[in-house]
RNA sequence: GCCGGCGUAGCUCAACUGGCAGAGCGGCUGAUUUGUAAUCAGCAGGUUUGUGGGUUCAAGUCCCACCGUCGGCUCCA
């Protein structure tokens, strides 16, 4: 017998052998039914295996992390085998679960076309239907070199190559199909229900560029058709996020064919830029900063002696004056260095808080323009701390909590990476590890918790970087502190210090927004459209409801405007319901509905885009409530808040 | 830049295997005077289909190149 520990620390006995898929079904034959793997001591394995002794044993199902992704790994073998089916000759690459679905590589014949999914979705289909179970042989380093060779599989015998001693390489077989896999797999090929083949795109082995290009398909499965749908469903959804589609909807900005990556900013989107700005300016001058304001085009020498010229260059634009190399700056931070230069400066005065809205150009390949939020030129909320050594730690926490504070107002949920030296960089191996540990020790006092992105800092410094989701749930990167010892070096850059000698400085590069065009970017899909008050590019639309009332619209209309609200009239001669569907869809937060009982009451009935009819109240009542929204920077209604009676008793 | 898809009116899309380029929305004009998500009628709108070549009696449709765009890869704010 064998002693079970569960999860919720009950202890049952089994005989010696059991199988952990009959140890399922003895707890409960629906826990048989959804169990994918299991844990075993901590390690996962699949339900086939035997209990030789005690254990302490969890089970996943779709439910959990591990069973998902377990669920995710199968049918990526489903898909090579029906791949192996159907184009012979194609070779495996690899085939993991990434966070909605999986993904498999292959080096096919020819690349596959949308139909080929078609097919292979098919021919999935019946390898469900088949049920194979999934069955895992462990064999030795040499039997598994010599059987892929055989195979003519040349990316899993490099994959082999690679394996440390001390791991057990195991296959998995399914069918006439067998993968080189460390595990665990679901049950059988039965359990993968509905399957749904997404797209097919390039991948280069091991992403790297100088690798051949295989082919990637993305599926996704689920244990249930019912919630592949609505996967399917949620995604389409999130495409109306996009703010591509409404930036256009909206009239925000464009993107236009004679400037690829360069967008232009229609008056609504200049709105919510403009109010962006202000508050960025009001809150940093707040926090001790200063603004200056840098040319676009500077000379060769400066790049040159910044390091940009040999470690940026392919990013970088250029032209000549007079005959002179210039570039068109791809960071703000030489210029800005340049204005730090122009005096002494006493210890006394440090830290200098130097920002700059500072536009960039920067040459991105064509393939990765993305809308907003990848471009070739972009404003970078950019600011340069120069201060002593001993202000370093203090500094880094300033900004930290400026990026905090920043996309609390929001609403924004983020991610923080910490990324290290990459290969092209400048600086020894000394100045770089004290940099990074200088961001580690500022992440670890505010307890926060981080990834790592080994070689993803700067060619002049470490950074921690600031992640936020677009409605797809990609990630980008926004805010960013970059510590900097190199650039000081190079330009000489010195204070006077308290002993009269001179002394060099360190530095901070930082953005909070990152980019205010990426930036607005991602605010679009996060409020998909319907930004909040303080923000949106129209705040009320007055709504008369004929031709007779319109006297009494345009005096509402002209009191919100005195009142400094961004305010539009619909005089058209059109019904309500018309009017009130045009300015839903345009997401503006307001709609003031004034007809004869407005007009003769002094008020005006209120609708929310979200809240919908909240009745009526008194023009000076609504001016108020709307004011204080703004100014609280709310993300909810201030109106919708008041009981409906309130806002009734309130009317005039 | 690389792999694959796409490119028809301002927008969304149609035009069977090559055979005279269409509809809705939007716009304009007029009628209508309307109470919380689409009132009706008329008109205009394409230098003829992203650009340039080619095949063909005939090309939106087939072939090639380029540009743009979408999804990935790589890269990055």
């Amino acid at each position: 017998m064998v002693k079970v520990t569960l999860k919720d620390g009950t202890v049952r006995e089994y005989p010696l052998r059991i199988t952990l898929a009959q140890v399922a079904g003895e707890i409960s034959p629906r826990l048989g039914k959804e169990a994918l793997v299991a844990s075993v001591n901590g390690r996962l394995v699949d339900l086939a295996y035997e209990l030789t002794g005690d254990a302490a044993v969890q089970f996943f199902t779709f439910e959990d992390e591990e069973g998902r992704q377990a669920f995710r790994h199968s049918t990526a073998h489903v898909l090579a085998q029906a791949v192996q089916r159907l184009f012979p000759g194609t070779r495996l690459a690899i085939g993991p679960a990434i966070t909605d679905g999986f993904y498999y590589d292959f080096d096919p014949p020819r690349p596959f076309s949308a139909e080929d999914l078609e097919k292979i979705e098919k021919e999935m289909q019946a390898i469900v239907r088949a049920d194979f179970p999934f069955q895992r042989v462990e064999l030795s380093r040499e039997e598994a070199l010599k059987k892929f060779a055989q195979a003519g599989e040349t990316y899993k015998v490099e994959l082999i190559k690679e394996l440390g001693d001390e791991a057990v390489i195991s296959c998995y077989t399914q069918g006439e199909f067998t993968d080189l896999c460390a595990g665990p797999h679901v049950p059988s090929t039965g359990r993968l229900k509905a399957i749904k083949l997404t797209s097919v795109a390039g991948a280069y082995w091991r992403g790297d560029e100088r690798n051949k290009m295989l082919q990637r398909i993305y599926g996704t499965s689920f244990p249930k058709k019912s919630q592949l749908e609505e996967y399917l469903y949620r995604i389409e959804e999130a495409k109306r996020r996009d703010h591509r589609r409404l930036g256009a909807e909206l009239d925000l900005f464009s993107i236009q064919e004679e400037g690829p990556g360069f967008p232009f900013f229609h008056p609504k989107g200049m709105i919510i830029r403009n109010e962006l700005e202000q508050f960025w300016r009001q809150e940093h001058y707040r926090h001790g900063y200063q603004e200056i304001r840098t040319p676009i085009i500077l000379s060769r020498s400066l790049w040159e002696r910044s390091g940009h010229w040999d470690h940026y260059r392919e990013n970088m634009y250029f032209t000549k004056i007079d005959d002179q190399d210039y570039a068109i700056k791809p960071m703000n931070c030489p210029g800005c260095i340049l204005v730090y230069r122009s005096r002494l400066h006493s210890y006394r005065e440090l830290p200098i808080r130097m920002a700059e809205l500072g536009l960039v150009h920067r040459h991105e390949l064509s393939g990765v323009l993305h809308g907003l939020l990848r471009v070739r030129c972009f404003t970078q909320d950019d600011a340069h701390i120069f201060m002593l050594p001993t202000q370093v730690k203090d500094e880094i926490i300033g900004v930290i909590n400026l990026v905090d504070y920043f996309y609390k107002i929001f609403g924004f949920p983020y991610k923080v990476e910490l990324s290290t030296k990459p290969e092209n960089a400048m600086g020894s191996e000394e100045i770089w590890e004290l940099a990074t540990n200088a961001l580690k020790d500022a992440l670890h006092e505010k307890g926060m918790e981080y990834k790592i992105n080994e070689g993803d800092g700067a060619f002049y410094g470490p950074k921690i970087d600031f992640h936020l989701e677009d409605c797809l749930g990609r990630t980008w990167q926004c805010g960013t502190i970059q510590l900097d010892f190199l650039m000081p070096e190079k330009f000489n850059l010195v204070y006077i210090g308290e002993d009269g000698q001179k002394h060099r400085p360190v530095m901070i590069h930082r953005v909070i927004f990152g980019s205010i065009e990426r930036f607005i970017g991602i605010l679009t899909e996060h409020f998909a459209g319907a930004f909040p008050l303080w923000l949106a590019p129209v705040q009320v639309k007055v709504l008369p409801i004929t031709h007779r009332h319109l006297a009494y619209a345009q005096e509402v209309y002209g009191r919100l405007l005195k009142e400094g609200f961004r305010v539009e009239l619909d005089e058209r001669s059109e019904k309500v319901n018309y009017k009130i569907r045009e300015a839903q869809l345009q997401k503006i937060p307001y709609m003031l509905v004034v007809g004869d009982r407005e007009a003769a009451g002094g008020s005006v009935s209120v609708r929310h885009r979200q809240g919908g009819d909240l009745g009526s109240v008194a023009l000076d009542r609504f001016i108020e409530l709307a004011k204080r929204e703004i100014n609280n920077k709310a993300l909810a209604p201030e109106l919708a808040k008041e009981p409906k009676s309130g806002i009734e008793a309130s009317a005039g």
